[in-house]
DNA sequence: ACCTGAACACCGTTCAAGT
DNA sequence: ACCTGAACACCGTTCAAGT
C-alpha cells in the first residue's frame, strides 16, 4: 500500500487576497507554541485559541496538523543565516554556518524532530540547499560532489544535535542536580569499569561544554575529510559493494 | 522551573518474581506494534488490547508512557550487532558497524525519532557504548578522543538516516511516482535554475541508491578526519573560541 | 500483588450549518 | 469565501474498587 504523496507545496493554495485569517499568521502563531511549549504542547485547539478563533477554522488554510508543520519547518529553515562566501576561506564559511544552524536548533528543538518525519521542500528549504549549494561550489567542489559535500555538513550537524536534546528534553534546561545524575548512569555502567574509570579520569566540565568540544571535534573530522574529497575527487570507501547491495 | 530527571533505569523496579504480564512480554509487544505501525500508532489502549489487558493494567510495570519507549529505544539498541575488532582494520571495524546502524535505523524508523527525545541509558545502550569504546581504542584513540571519535561515528549515521526518514514517512516504503515527485519539487525550485540544472545533469538513480551514494561520501568524510586525529591528537577547529562562547 | 472500569481532560478531523 | 459547533473516534493518566 504506497500512500500517495502530498505535501502543502505541491497543491494550489486558497486565494490569499481576502479578508479573515491568514496562513502566515497562523504559522507564525504555531511557531510562539512550538518555541515557547514544545511540539507535543501544539494542539489545533490551543493554536484556533490563540488566533481567537475555533480550532477548525484554521482547516480552511491547511489540509491536516501534517501541512500547519510542514509551514513550521519551512519557517525553521528561514531562520538560518547565511553561508555567504564573502573573503572567508571555505573552511570559515562552512564552519560558521555549521556553529549557526546548531545554534537554531538548539533554539528550536521541535525542528530536529520535524526534520525526521516531514519532507523540506518549502522556500526557505530551497532557498538555504542553494545558498549552500553556491558555497560550496565557490570552495571548489563539482558535479554531484557538490550535494553530497554540502548534504554531508548538514547531516552532521543535525545528528550532533539529535542526542543533545533527548537529555534536554528529558532534563529540563537547567542543570539542577547534574551530579546525581552522573552518579546515576554511572552507577548503571559499573558493568563496564573503564568506561567509568575513563570518565573520571576526564577533566569535569559542564554537559554544554563537552558537548560543544564534541561538536568541534566532528566537524573537524568533516572538514577534513571535505579537504581530502577536495584534492582526489573519486575514491570510494572500504566496502563500497555494500552501498549498492543495501536498498536493491 | 527545572524539570526533575527521571527514567526508568533510575528507580527500583518491581518485583520480577510474580504472577501475571511481565515487563519483557510488554515491552516486545510495544516494539512490534513500533515496528508495524510506526511511532504515532503506539497507543497504551492499543498496546493493552493487543496482550489481552486493560490499558491500564499496564501502568502497573511502567510509570507512564515515556518510560514504555524508554524501554522500547533500548530494545532497539540491542538490536545492532557488532563492532567487534576481530582481524579487521579500523576502518573496516567502524564501516561495517556504521552500514548496520544504517541499516536498522531505516528498518525501525521509530527509534531515530525517539533518540531525540528520550535519554539512552539502558543496558543495551550502555553496553554498546562500551562495545564502541573497545573499537576504538584498539584503533588507536586515546583518553577524551576515544569518547569523541565514536561519538562522531554514531551521529553521523543518525543524522544521514533522518532526513532519508522523512521522505519515507510522507511518502511511503514504495516508489509509486517518484518522478511526479521530482517534477513537482524542481517546478518548485524554478527560482533556483542552477540548482535545476545540476540535478537533471546527473545520471538518473533510484532514491535509495542516491542516499546510500551520500552516505557513502560521508562516511569517507569522517573516515579520513577520524585518521587525520590519529595522526595529529590535539588540534583545533577554525574558530575554537565559538564553542566556548556558546553555551556559557 | 496485580488487574479492572469508570472517569477526566484532552486530542485531530469531518461536516452540516451559518454568515 | 470564510467561520462555527456539535459530533466521532480517539488519546494518556488517575484512582477507587476489586481479586
Amino acid at each position: 500500500m504506497t500512500k500517495q504523496f502530498s505535501s502543502v507545496w505541491t497543491r494550489e493554495m486558497r486565494q490569499p487576497k481576502t479578508s479573515g485569517l491568514r496562513r502566515d499568521q497562523i504559522v507564525t502563531a504555531a511557531v510562539e507554541i512550538l518555541d515557547a511549549e514544545g511540539l507535543s504542547a501544539l494542539s489545533m485547539r490551543k493554536l484556533g485559541a490563540k488566533l481567537d478563533s475555533g480550532a477548525t477554522s484554521l482547516y480552511w488554510y491547511v489540509a491536516n496538523k501534517g501541512e500547519l508543520l510542514e509551514l513550521a519547518l519551512d519557517e525553521f529553515w528561514g531562520m538560518l543565516d547565511g553561508a555567504d562566501p564573502g573573503e572567508a576561506s571555505w573552511r570559515e564559511v562552512v564552519t560558521t554556518f555549521a556553529y549557526s544552524f546548531r545554534e537554531t536548533l538548539l533554539a528550536h528543538p521541535w525542528a530536529a524532530t520535524l526534520i525526521g518525519q516531514l519532507p523540506s521542500m518549502g522556500p526557505n528549504s530551497l532557498r538555504l540547499t542553494d545558498r549552500l549549494r553556491r558555497a560550496f561550489v565557490q570552495a571548489g567542489f563539482t558535479g554531484t560532489d557538490i550535494y553530497l559535500s554540502s548534504g554531508t555538513v548538514m547531516c552532521f550537524v543535525l545528528g550532533q544535535v539529535m542526542p543533545e536534546l533527548a537529555w534536554s528534553n528529558a532534563y529540563g534546561d537547567a542543570e539542577p542536580d547534574r551530579d546525581a545524575l552522573i552518579e546515576d548512569v554511572l552507577e548503571l555502567a559499573h558493568e563496564y569499569p573503564e568506561m567509568v574509570e575513563e570518565y573520571r579520569a576526564t577533566p569535569p566540565m559542564s554537559v554544554a561544554t563537552a558537548r560543544a568540544l564534541a561538536f568541534d571535534y566532528g566537524l573537524l573530522c568533516v572538514l577534513d575529510g571535505l579537504a581530502a574529497r577536495l584534492r582526489h575527487p573519486r575514491e570510494s570507501s572500504g566496502v563500497p559493494d555494500e552501498s549498492a547491495k543495501m536498498q536493491p
